[in-house]
Order: structure tokens, then sequence, then C-alpha cells
DNA sequence: TAATAATTGAGAATTATTCTCAATTTGGAG
DNA sequence: CTCCAAATTGAGAATAATTCTCAATTATTA
């Protein structure tokens, strides 16, 4: 006996799971359960959720002029073996194909011996709508 | 008249430049400073951390299984126009050369039309040696 | 179905960060 | 150099994100 599968549990990784490419905050998790009929306090998710990021499942960042984390699952079916790409602007995630990253893995660790780890970086920049909108 | 040049100021931008390959926390740079018998005020620190921050001189980012924000400044001589790699155990820095950042960014460009940017993204993982200490 | 071990959640406690405002410092004008 | 106005500092109060506590609930198994 270690560990009980309870519907809380079950329901925040469903959501999560849905919105693998965005970033939530806890306060933003606990409104979003409630919508969906389910109320999970918000001890509860700090709690789940730092057991998530403990076991690297999910990804915990800093908002942008904020001192609230924010945070977002991993999904390893499309994650594992993959870098990522954040929106700055509109927090959208995309996928660099495994190829891609894998040639830069090599690169990297050929050139400085450095082992980047795929699960813990996020390249951010701009997607392609969101460089149309802004200029800055 | 816009923007005096103080003394804290000044003392602040030594450290961190002299320091430009560690993140410390508020606490740790206001304690860093009094060692160096320079006392800067917490409050100050943190007005001029965030000023930085959104100057874009210098990059936040939550500490690991922490609260706290850790700060590390970006030197224009050396990191404008390349990437860095970040060590996920002993907190380095290094520098990928602008030829291989380029090339990734052109890359991703290309195959995602998504423009990384390189002041915001830190590519984390382990260096050489720390890769050789921990198996885990 | 009972027993027990894990989990939840409301609210209290903690603490990183922001705010406030009187005192000090800065840079410039005279 | 001296005075002035505007900007900055810093101590402590205020805020708010996160963690902790513990009684009540729920999941698992005997």
């Amino acid at each position: 006996m270690a560990e009980y599968i309870t519907e809380q549990k079950k329901i925040l990784l469903e959501f999560l799971e849905e919105n693998h490419d965005t970033a939530y905050t806890v306060e933003e998790i606990s409104q979003e359960l409630k919508k969906r009929g389910a109320s999970v306090g918000k001890s509860t998710v700090y709690r789940l959720m730092t057991k998530l990021v403990e076991e690297k499942r999910v990804k915990r960042q800093l908002a942008d002029g904020s001192r609230k984390a924010i945070y977002r699952i991993i999904l390893d079916e499309h994650c594992h073996n993959h870098l990522h790409l954040q929106c700055i602007k509109c927090g959208k995630v995309l996928h660099l194909d495994e190829e891609t990253s894998d040639k830069l893995l090599d690169t990297v660790k050929k050139l400085n011996d450095f082992s980047v780890s795929e699960e813990d970086t996020v390249l951010m920049g701009k997607c392609a709508s969101c460089s149309l909108g802004g200029k800055k």
C-alpha cells in the first residue's frame, strides 16, 4: 500500500492532458476544474502539482512579471525524445521534431561536453501568428 | 532628468557582472553585497532586479523546489547572439558558439515557423563534471 | 463490511515579494 | 560651491502565493 488513485488525481490529470500545450496557475486549474463540475481544493492542487513536478511529469515556471508559478504537463507520447518551443506571447507549445532535436543534442554534446536534458529545456520565442501581430 | 546613477546600482551591477555565470536569490545578492562591505537593502535589490528584468538585462527563473526567484545577468558582450547552457546540478552557465546558435535558430524557423529568442531561452542539462558525478 | 492507511480541504501559518513614505542622495541650475 | 527638485533608498507594513495542519473523508484490502 503506497498510493491511492483518487477522483481528484484522475480529474486533474485529465484536464492537464487535454491542455498540454498551455501553462496554468494553480488558481486557474482550480477554477477550470470547478467549471467542469469537479471541485478540487487549492491545497490539493498544490500538493498534486508539487508531486508531479518531482516526478518530472509536469514543468513549473515563473509566470512573466508575476510571483505565481505556472504548470504544464509533459505528455510522454508527445514529449519524450524531443525539444519544445513555447511562444512568449500566447504561451502555446510546439514540438521540434525528434531528428532535429537529437541533432542539436549531439552538437552541443560534442562542442561543449554538455548533455542537454530535453525534459528540462524549452526554447522560448514567437510563433508564426504572434510574430505577425506585434512588432515589439 | 529621468534616471539617477546611484552607488547601489553600480555595486549591484558590478557584482552581477562578475558572477554572470551564477544565479542568485535576492537574499543571496543582499548577503554577498554586505560581505563586500556595501549594504544594499532588500527592497532596493528587489526594485533594481525587477527593472533589470524588464529591460531584459537579467534573467529571472524559479529556483528548483522553492518559491524563490533567482536572477542572473545577461552580459551583452558574452551573451548577445548565442544560446546558453545551464547545468541543472551546479548552476553554471556555458555558452554555445554563435555559429551553432544561429544554425539552430534557422532550423527551427524553417521547420516550425517559430523565432527562438536567444535572450529568453536557456538549454538545461548537465555539464561535464556533474555528468560524471551522479548517475541518477 | 470493518479496519487502516492515504488523501482531501478549509483555514491557519509562513514567507517571498511588493508597497509606503520619511529620509537621503543625485544631478543640475544659479 | 550651494541650493533645489526630482529620483532613489530602506525599514517596516502589507499583500499574496504557497505550505502546513489536522479532522473528516475516501480508497484499498482483509
